[in-house]
Parts: C-alpha cells; sequence; structure tokens
DNA sequence: TTTTGTGAACCTATTCACAGCG
DNA sequence: CGCTGTGAATAGGTTCACAAAA
C-alpha cells in the first residue's frame, strides 16, 4: 500500500512540499514515482519517535482528569504504558483506578527507578504542580506533560509539553470574537 | 501595581522584546519607564480575547474525559460557562453529571440557540468525532475544540482547536529518545 | 534613570520549482 | 509520464537596538 505526498497532505491538510521536506529531515523514505510505503513509513515514523520498544510513564494526581486518563485505552495501541499512578492523599493512597493501586508519591524516585518510567502525565491542582515537577525531576524523569494551568519551573534539561484547557478556550473566545488576521493562533 | 515586560519575560520564560511586541500589535499599554499597570493590563486582555462578557460552550461526550471537564471549577472563573452538556448515548441521555441533565445530542441545534453556545468541547470517541462535528457545524457553533485523536473536516468558518494526548506523548518520546535538535517540537 | 514601542536585522519555517529517478 | 528530495525563494516570526517618554 502505497501514498503520495499529496494525498498525505491532503488527509492533514497541509501543503504536499511540507511533507516531503518534514521526512526529508530525517532520511529518504519514499521512492520517486511511487510515493511512500504505508506500513514501511509507519514503521520509520515509530522508529524517529523512538516508540519501538515502547515508553512507560506515570500519572500523577488521581482527580477526575487523571482517573480518566488512567481509564484511557488508547495510549496502548501507540507503544505507551502508563499505568503507574500516584497521588498525595491519604484517601486515595493505596485505592485502586482502573485496576491499578495507587502509589505515595513521595515514593515516586524509588518506584519510578524500579519500574522505568521515562515521562510522567501531572494531573494535579495548579497549587500543587511545582512541587509535584520537582519530585519529578528529583526521580530523574525528564519529560512532563503538564495539565495544571501554571508555568513549571524545572532544570533545562527537562522537557515539559503542557496542556492548557483555559488557554485552549481563550483562544477560542478570540476567534468567535471576530478579530482574528487569519491564521493560526495560540 | 506594575509590571515590567522584563518580570513578566521572566515569569513566562520568554524575551522582554517578544512581550512587547505582542502587546503592540493590540495597542499601547504600558507606560515609558514604568512598565504595565496589572489589573488594567489584565482588563485588556480580557477584552482582546473577548472574555468581557463571558462565553458559553457545550460539552459533547459524556464518557470519562466529559465527565471530568463538567466538574471542572476552573474555567468559570475565566468567565466560560460549559455547563451544556450531550451525549448520544439512551444510557447517558436525562441522566445527571455535576449537576447539569444530560441531553440528546440530536436536539443540539435547538439547545444551542436557546442557551446561547458559542463554542464546543468534543469529548466523544474516535469514530463519533467527525458526526459530531458535523451536528456542531450544523448547529451554527463556530468553535470546536477537539479532544478526539482525528482531524476534523469542518467549513473553513468553523475553526478547530485539537487537544491530542498522543501527538503530546510521542513528542515527549521523541525527546526522551535524545535525538533532538534543541528547542520545541510540536 | 528606566522602560516602552517599533523599525531594522536576523533567524526559522514554508512553499516553490525543478532535476533526476523509477 | 508521476513523484520524490532539495536548493532557492518567500514568508513569517523573533530579537536587537534605539529614539522618545516619564
Amino acid at each position: 500500500m502505497n501514498i503520495s505526498s499529496r494525498s498525505l497532505a491532503e488527509l492533514l491538510d497541509a501543503k504536499p512540499s511540507q511533507i516531503r521536506k518534514d521526512l526529508s529531515y530525517f532520511g529518504e523514505f519514499g521512492k520517486t514515482g511511487t510515493g511512500y510505503n504505508v506500513p514501511e513509513l509507519k514503521r520509520q515514523i515509530a522508529k524517529i519517535l523512538g516508540l519501538e520498544q515502547g515508553r512507560r510513564g506515570a500519572i500523577i494526581g488521581m482527580g477526575n482528569l487523571g482517573r480518566a486518563l488512567v481509564a484511557y485505552k488508547g495510549f496502548e495501541v501507540l507503544g505507551f504504558n502508563m499505568h503507574v499512578i500516584f497521588d498525595n492523599s491519604p484517601h486515595k493512597i493505596g485505592k485502586k483506578y482502573s485496576g491499578r493501586i495507587c502509589q505515595d508519591v513521595k515514593n515516586l524516585a524509588r518506584v519510578a527507578r524500579r519500574e522505568k518510567i521515562e515521562m510522567a502525565i501531572l494531573t494535579v491542582p495548579a497549587e500543587a504542580a511545582q512541587e509535584a515537577a520537582a519530585l519529578v525531576a528529583s526521580a530523574g524523569i525528564k519529560a512532563i506533560l503538564n495539565f495544571a494551568p501554571v508555568h513549571l519551573h524545572v532544570p533545562k534539561d527537562i522537557r515539559v509539553n503542557n496542556v492548557d484547557l483555559a488557554t485552549e478556550l481563550k483562544s477560542l473566545s478570540f476567534f468567535v470574537s471576530g478579530q482574528m488576521r487569519s491564521k493560526g493562533n495560540g
């Protein structure tokens, strides 16, 4: 099964040249006149993203959002195992969520080492986020997906991706209010 | 209470010139030698984002994530009312979630008009997302915050902001795998 | 002084356009 | 032919650096 940069671009609504340029940064995956072999391209992208061997992560914060994420089945098929869960509340530590026992976040470093955790999802309240991030950092975890609406201060070898729903809604509000130039705002 | 572009930049970790340039697109909010008056700046930004009068939204899809979002208190303080909720399942329609009665998504257009809904949060399964987006579009709603991991095809006067957790995790995986140039990837 | 607002300079990203391969 | 990969050309975004304001 093959696909051209043109079809790929239609699917993602982008320009074909963008697809080709982006892929060209990592290798030559296409065949002139034919396009890209889909299973092969998929394999190559998984390799680029470091998803071949699977990645293990922890979810910190068993509030509504944290519980929703533990229950979510969609990560596993991509090679993510996000099943080690933490909280700081005595009411939650030891309880099971989606079949996993909630651990004390104080033990993050120890458990993370044992479970080979490489990434952390932060679903704690805003007030608790910076402290949680510090724990993550001192546990040697280098990647954080942060849902708390605060800017985290972390050592610069740690990557933080923020998912800020309030910002997304503000962006939509700006669009709805009708003052936008034309293209995307953040 | 005043703040300089320098302090603001430190807080957000950005360059001061970035702060000043960005604000300058919308007006002259600062005082030379003094900086920006904080409450005034806040008011101006709320005005720019169209948040003065508050915005009303619907949440479509009462799965784990949808229920977590209805329960979330953090939107209201920003001026968002996201309390009209929908699903397509007979098991959920008529049930209460965080005190709100779940409506049949088939009635989206009628309810949206009555409730002056301007934005929609989509928390439906991937397979249902395109159909839900079509319903949103025909209800006259022009802004969508989409949590489903699919690219939505909508009329071009509709804005879609995507929150794709799988993409975020892939981005972190790429970082953890250690092949990154130095700065941010999407 | 201090600090804004802004052209100019710089840097990065996107798109074009075409040689060359199958 | 059809289509990729890629330099060259554009466009877009960021940072510099300074005149003017307080």
